[in-house]
DNA sequence: AGCGCATCCTAG
DNA sequence: TAAGCTAGGATGCGCT
């Protein structure tokens, strides 16, 4: 079976056909870790430029070098080597400072498998720039007024060189995007980590929702993205108080040509250039100012101060009208900073901006940022526009480690963009090179473009304009209202035209009524390793099937067994309900008793306002889903109706929540509420007994979990097991009313259920599968509050465990990655933390956890720099006392930290975090995972350092100990 | 050391 | 201001 002696090309460990010799693979990654551990040696296809820039940077005169700064000439050099072929940097000299790439700065989100765009090992020249005074005057933030001749002169001679330079800066632009799907894998991250499939852990795969826009009407909407450039002061983030704006730019997009354009989108800018006035077009030096920067290709006008932009802006709108204004960060890069720069100015743009303008009472924003407006995107009103913060729709797209633009485009579009500080930004946008501004222009235009090709892609607009027909509310409410909203919109369109009026308890009626009595059934699962097949099945949405099928609703409940008989009338809901004993009489044929006890009228007699409902969504649903059978092949449409049909599940689901509903509520009725649940766990309970009971099966119910059943079928084949878990799934679904369905999901083989809500298996979901997919569920692998470190090793263990069944391979992989961790060749990226910032009203006082600590630590350092509620904050952990780990900021991963190094706690990691969640696992078979972690070399250092780390601005926030916040709060 | 509590994130 | 629900595991801190 073992294939010894295959070596890894592509070092992409199919661990399917598990032949590669784990040893030598491992052996290859060490020798690329001596190199670096971010780039390949070669360049791939992708990276080499598409058009070699027929003027290399060595044909420029020597005085033309001389007057571009040293730095842009040795990202040149280094533009030319890559582009012969050598991206490898040279082995490093301590004497010399690297030269960073063109973009000098590029982000490597929490995984960092690319080769693409190399940050060179170390890159101090940043540094060095700031600290020392002489050489910060060239590049300082003010502008100088005049240029001296002597630059003029030498621009005047680069004129002709212009172009050819633009292009090689193009090509880096180029270099920064690639194709994924035949670019050959590089794991270069030193935890080696999970190796099926998705080979650059990217968490999406790349589909263009829009291609399914043949099902879509013209929607005749305008899109108008904006990112702004403002002058800031030293290393301090952008403030509308202070910091004037520079330059604005946007991207326009329509599903329709643009007036007076002849494409449906469109990229321009409004710069500010106070000696614009006196431009001549004619004459190079003299040129607009973008001209002298040599860029093309985009809609510009000048405005001569601030004001003037505001201005040039509402012509813009006038233009265009746009129905959607677009930001990636509103707040504080896009809308939200040109309203408050306006407002700190004088100006009222919102009314100008707005299509109401008279409305001053409507047209607001708030300047303070406060966490309610934050939470709900409702920051910004302007009239008949809508305004998104993408960074928030975005994260209900998918679970990411942080939500910065870079990383959401990395996995969403799989494309790489740099990030720079904004003093870098402000340094070029002013430098008197003006190839600099075009740097500066080039990746705001990027980010404005790209943040627009992000909202196409997911097809933000269409899904959520799809959703606002379903439910039949405003676009903006599903996106900022709750689902409350939703299920009300849809369920008192039923209830009108029958004459219901929903009660509206007060604060007090909704806090007295009486507390829930049934909670959803959850075995204990019998934890331990599968061999054998072990069948899922679940019902098909459980909930709103017992509804359905037994009519529970407001309007067919008669209240508890107990309480019946009485002409009295008693507590029910949050109010009170009288049924006369005569006409109880009278129904008596006609009712049914849930499991509680609670009385409810069958269908026959009444009809109930959410059954209906729900049926009716639940059928909408099955039409959809019979659409994607018909349209199999059309995988873009596939999503399309997948994310349909999951917004029909979705409010399917949480018409339940509305009747449970507690402190929240609006109408909840913990009877309704209560049978649903009752009903479901005895729905479920039934089912578990006939598969135990019914002997021909050879089958146990091994775990359950509210409206799931794993049946372990021993000895059975995965062929068996699916013959089996069919008819079980049949079976069972005949003993219940319609529409309750018990379902065949999956066959895992092999298995580990560990505890409630923890399992993970391979998993098989039609016979006619042949490579099994590694289905996690709660464990470490698909949680985001561990480091990635974490899960890459355990994923990677169990996946070893899976598939050879060999503990001694798990060990050794386990020993190695420990011994990369002890010796501080890992990759900070793996060990980088990140938790949710609830914003600092929602903890306790005294309360001690890394995000809120970092969060008053950034405070005091720049107010600006406050995270935003629901903000991941990244952090690493340092080390500090035994048993009392430092935590240390990571804002922005690309900065460099030269000296000290940082020293990461090596001891903490490996005992602390990586090695529970693996003795966990492997405890269920017998295994003793910290054993393997004693018999590595005593000698190991405790600590990792880290030279050339990619780290914070901020590190002179220093580290927090956490236990000093906790301290603190509680002595005063 | 053991307990209670807060925090985070996930399953359903 | 508006805000579906509960169960559950795991970590880390403070207190006894």
């Amino acid at each position: 079976m073992k294939n010894k002696g295959i070596r890894c090309e592509s070092s992409e460990l199919s661990l399917v056909s598990h032949q590669v010799d784990i040893d030598q693979a491992f052996s290859q990654n060490d020798d690329d870790e001596k190199s670096t551990c971010l780039e390949s040696p070669e360049l791939h296809p992708w990276q080499q430029s598409a058009q070699p820039s027929p003027l290399g940077p060595q044909q420029l005169s020597e005085d033309c070098l001389q007057a571009l700064s040293p730095r842009l000439c040795d990202a040149m050099e280094n533009l030319s080597n890559r582009e012969e072929g050598s991206a490898h940097p040279l082995p490093s000299t301590p004497l010399l400072p690297r030269t960073p790439p063109l973009p000098s700065t590029p982000l490597l989100p929490s995984t960092p498998p690319l080769p693409s765009t190399p940050p060179l090992p170390s890159s101090p020249f940043l540094r060095r720039r700031r600290r020392s005074k002489e050489d910060l005057e060239p590049i300082c933030s003010t502008p100088k007024s005049e240029e001296d001749p002597v630059s003029q002169r030498l621009q005047q001679r680069r004129r002709s060189q212009a172009d050819p330079l633009k292009r090689v800066l193009l090509t880096t632009q180029m270099k920064n995007q690639f194709a994924a799907l035949n670019a050959p894998k590089k794991d270069t991250s030193q935890i080696e980590g999970p190796s099926i499939a998705n080979s650059y852990g990217f968490k999406i795969s790349m589909q263009n929702l829009q291609e399914a826009k043949a099902l879509h009407e013209v929607q005749h909407l305008t899109l108008m993205g904006m990112e702004l450039h403002a002058r800031t002061r030293r290393d301090l983030e952008p403030d509308p108080e202070f910091d004037p704006i520079c330059a604005l730019f946007y991207c326009l997009s329509s599903d329709a040509p643009l007036p007076d354009a002849d494409s449906s989108q469109l990229t321009g800018a409004i710069v500010v250039d106070k000696d614009h006035e006196s431009c001549d077009p004619g004459h190079r030096a003299t040129a607009p100012l973008l001209v002298r920067s040599g860029v093309s290709g985009l809609q510009v006008k000048y405005a001569t101060d601030e004001k003037v932009l505001f201005q040039e802006l509402i012509a813009v709108f006038r233009r265009f009208d746009p129905d959607v204004l677009l930001g990636y960060e509103v707040q504080m890069r896009s809308w939200g900073y040109l309203l408050q720069r306006a407002a700190a100015l004088g100006v009222n743009l919102c009314q100008q901006l707005s299509r109401v303008p008279g409305d001053s009472k409507e047209n607001r924003f708030d300047a303070e940022r406060d966490e309610y407006g934050a939470d709900t995107m409702t920051e910004i009103n302007i009239i008949g526009r809508i305004t998104l913060n993408l960074w928030r729709v975005m994260k209900t797209e998918a679970a990411l480690n942080n939500y910065t633009f870079e990383n959401v485009a990395f996995h969403f579009l799989h494309q790489r963009f740099p990030l720079y500080t904004p003093r870098t930004l402000s340094d070029w946008f002013d430098h008197n090179t003006h190839l600099y501004r075009w740097k500066a222009v080039d990746h705001y235009v990027c980010r404005v473009r790209g943040t627009m090709q992000l909202l196409q892609q997911q097809d933000v607009i269409g899904r959520t304009s799809e959703l606002a027909r379903v439910f039949g509310i405003q676009f903006l409410h599903v996106l900022t209202r709750g689902s409350q909203y939703r299920v009300e919109s849809m369920m008192l369109r039923v209830a009108k035209p029958l004459n219901y009026i929903p009660v509206t308890p007060s604060v007090q009626q909704r806090a007295q009524q009486r507390a829930p009595q049934c909670i959803p059934l959850v075995m204990e699962p019998e934890s331990r390793f599968y061999s054998n097949s072990v069948v899922v099945l679940d019902f098909q949405s459980l909930y709103p099937s017992i509804v359905i099928a037994y009519n529970y609703c407001y309007s067919t409940c008669l209240g508890h067994v107990d309480s019946l008989g009485m002409p009295d009338e008693f507590r029910f809901g949050c109010t009170s309900l009288r049924v006369p004993p005569d006409l109880l009489y009278q129904l008596r044929n006609d009712i049914t008793v849930s499991p509680n006890g609670i009385v409810f009228i069958k269908s026959s007699v009444r009809r109930g306002v959410l059954p209906s409902m729900l049926e009716e969504i639940l059928n909408t649903r099955i039409m959809v889903k019979q659409s994607m059978k018909t349209y199999k092949q059309d995988k873009a449409l596939m999503k399309l109706l997948h994310a349909r049909q999951l917004g029909l599940k979705l409010i399917a689901n949480v018409t339940f929540g509305y009747t449970a509903a507690n402190y929240s509520g609006r109408m909840p009725c913990v009877e309704v509420g209560d049978s649903i649940v009752h009903k479901a766990r005895e729905t479920l309970e039934r089912a578990i007994k006939m598969v135990n009971d019914t002997k021909k099966w050879g089958a146990r119910v091994v775990y359950g979990d509210t409206d799931s059943l794993f049946v372990l079928l021993k000895g059975a084949t995965k062929e068996q097991a699916f013959k089996i878990g069919n008819e079980i799934a049949e079976a069972v679904t005949a003993t219940n009313p319609k529409p309750v369905k018990l379902k065949f999901e999956k066959v895992y083989l092999p298995c580990v259920l560990q505890t409630k809500k923890r399992y993970v298996g391979y998993m098989y979901e039609s016979l006619d599968q042949k490579e099994p997919v590694f289905d996690a569920k709660g464990i470490e692998t698909v949680r985001r509050d561990g480091c990635p470190a974490v899960s890459k090793v355990l994923e990677r263990s169990i996946k070893l465990l899976f598939e050879s069944r060999d503990i001694s391979q798990v060990k050794r992989f386990v020993q190695h990655q420990c011994m990369k961790v002890l010796d501080g060749r890992a990759s900070m990226q793996d060990l980088t933390f990140a938790k949710e910032y609830r914003g600092s009203s929602s903890y306790r006082p005294g309360a001690c956890v890394p995000a809120l600590e970092l969060s008053r630590r950034m405070m005091a350092y720049d107010r600006r720099l406050e995270p935003r509620v629901s903000e991941r904050v990244p952090y690493v952990i340092v080390y500090g006392m035994p048993g009392l780990p430092l935590i240390q900021l990571v804002r922005r991963p690309l900065e460099v930290l030269q000296d000290p190094g940082l020293r990461l706690n090596a001891t903490y990691y490996i005992t602390k975090q990586i090695l529970p969640p693996l003795a966990r696992m492997f405890h269920l078979i017998g295994v003793d995972v910290f054993s393997w972690y004693q018999e590595l070399p005593r000698v190991r250092r405790r600590e990792m350092r880290f030279q050339n780390v990619f780290l914070s601005d901020l590190c002179n926030i220093g580290a927090v100990r956490m236990s000093d916040g906790a301290r603190k709060a509680t002595s005063t």
